[in-house]
RNA sequence: GGCACCUUGGCGGAGUGGUUACGCAGAGGUCUGCAAAACCUUUUACGCCGGUUCGAGUCCGGUAGGUGCCUCCA
């Protein structure tokens, strides 16, 4: 399959060091606070990126991360740990802090029917497996102490601006943030840092260097590496992750174990809401539970995530969502045809279902154009409005593969009672001998109780909608 | 100040040189017992100005506006 790699700033072919197994590690959550849309749109695009490696015929080995210590506020220098942040906010430890929120993102998770990864990482449970990955560092002269931490020497990495094409004079001329005159360089970054001595932290462990905890960057670089080798397949982030967390992760790791760290880079485009930015000033991170309220179920704010690239900066907004609603309904409808297909010698959709899949298929293994996908999906539905009972077989192994490839739950839906087909039985009956009334009257019942019904030559075909009145 | 990106019809959102993306919404019509569904139609949609080309939304230059990053950030 085909991806553009932030690397090479190009469409790439994926290429696994050892097919078909594919390693791809994505940077997770820091679990301080409740995730917002912005959030879930990246990760289910990380989601879509597992199932097309799938479809492509390789075995994924999916790793994820949970950041739960280390990920400060504010710059490396000043700020507090989020975790111990949120932990005063909320009148809990750092740890139960962490806890909470890693069990929501989970659960955010499988709402959004995503794949589970093989793994998931906490960087408290790896503490050791940092600090050896600092040794290393400081073993090979990348490391130095001061009063704040050891940190690492980014001079000493003389590629450590090209990954993200950044100029660090450049920057530094317009940089907006007073620096720790004892780092060597703007762009050092801490590996450990000290614990404060005017209060003891929730989450602190002894290093060579002494008392502290693990920098951000450190444990992506030490987990990803320990679970999938020194040189991964694929890795994926948000792109903000670019400049500073990735940038720091390579330089981290290559200069560690001199082998390339990730053959493939794949970053996810951020999300406007409401055209604006998501930001905690804002307040304007609208979380799950947020759509839920409003009516919209985690399968629709998945299509609307799948409706735009994931290389777009890409937006969202409560119309937006209603017309991802109104879209699903109509799939929907188009997979319960799966309850009445028409008998054999009736009229045939004559679609090639098969083909379809394939064509979903390869827009999903060109770059993961999903926005293509639901395009193909939504114009063989338009084309398609009656099944026979011949194509049945391919029809139903057609809304499990679409299901399989977009996350989608088409072919979850259930088929209406057999109450409800008594009634289209009983107007059907009623028409035929031109009862307006009981015909009326059977309708109206049935879409009080959420099934809607067109009237085709051969019968009438229900599908779900909204109850009415 | 530096780097990168974007600008498509009412709202979203694809599309890198040559017939309608697609979705949602609105209007009119056909059909229908009435509806629904379907179908047809709906202002030449591509920020603006030049250029290249037989031909540009799609390449080049300029220009206006916007966004992201350079601070933690999916």
């Amino acid at each position: 399959m085909k991806l553009y790699s932030t690397l090479t700033k190009q469409i790439d072919e994926i290429k696994p060091l050892n097919p078909p197994i594919v390693t791809v590690y994505t940077c997770g959550p820091t679990v301080y606070d409740y995730a917002h849309i912005g959030h879930w749109f990246t990760y289910v695009r990380m989601d879509t990126l597992i199932r097309a490696l799938k479809a492509d015929g390789l075995q994924p080995k999916w790793v994820m991360n949970i950041t739960d210590v280390g990920h400060l506020v504010s710059d490396a220098d000043e700020g507090e740990d989020k975790l111990e942040k949120g932990a005063k906010r909320e009148g809990k430890s750092a740890w139960e802090v962490a806890e909470f929120y890693t069990q929501d993102f989970i659960e955010g998770m499988k709402a959004l029917n995503m794949l589970q990864p093989d793994k998931m990482v906490k960087a408290t449970d790896h503490i050791p497996d940092q600090i050896e990955l600092i040794k290393q560092l400081d073993d090979k002269g990348y490391a130095y102490i001061i009063d704040a931490g050891v940190y690492y020497d980014t001079s000493k990495f003389s590629r450590y601006g090209d990954f993200a094409g950044l100029d660090l004079d450049e920057q530094q001329a317009g940089a907006r943030v007073s620096l720790n005159p004892q780092k060597r360089n703007a762009s050092d970054f801490a590996l450990w840092k000290f614990s404060p001595t005017d209060h003891k932290r929730d989450m602190e462990w002894d290093s060579p260097w002494g008392k502290g905890f693990p920098g951000w960057h450190i444990d992506c670089s030490a987990m990803s590496m320990k679970y999938l080798g020194p040189t991964l397949d694929i890795h994926t982030g948000g792109i903000d992750h670019v400049p500073v967390h990735h940038t720091n992760e390579i330089a981290q790791s290559e200069a560690a174990t001199g082998k390339p760290f990730a053959q493939h880079w794949l970053h996810a485009n951020h999300v406007m809401v409401e055209g604006q930015k998501i930001s905690k000033s804002l307040s304007n991170g609208v979380s799950l539970q947020a759509t839920s309220d409003k009516g919209y179920s985690a399968e629709v704010v998945r299509l609307h995530v799948l409706e735009s690239h994931y290389r777009s900066q890409s937006r969202f907004s409560w119309d937006s969502l209603e017309a991802a609603q109104n879209r699903l309904n109509n799939l929907q409808a188009f997979a319960d045809l799966r309850f009445q297909a028409t008998a054999s010698d009736g009229k045939a959709s004559g679609a090639d279902f098969d083909k379809y899949t394939e064509l979903i298929t390869n827009a999903l293994l060109d770059d993961l154009n999903t926005p293509k996908a639901l395009a193909l999906l939504s114009g063989l539905v338009d084309e398609h409005s009656v099944i026979s009972r011949d194509e049945l077989g391919s029809f139903k192994r057609f809304i499990t593969s679409v299901d399989e490839l977009l996350g989608t739950k088409l072919g979850k839906s259930e088929d209406i009672s057999a109450d409800q087909r008594q009634l289209i039985t009983k107007r059907e009956a009623a028409r035929a001998i031109q009862d307006w009334q009981v015909s009326d009257n059977v309708r109206d019942q049935l879409g009080i109780q959420g099934v809607g019904l067109r009237d085709t030559p051969g019968g009438a075909i229900w599908f779900r909608q909204a109850p009415q009145k």
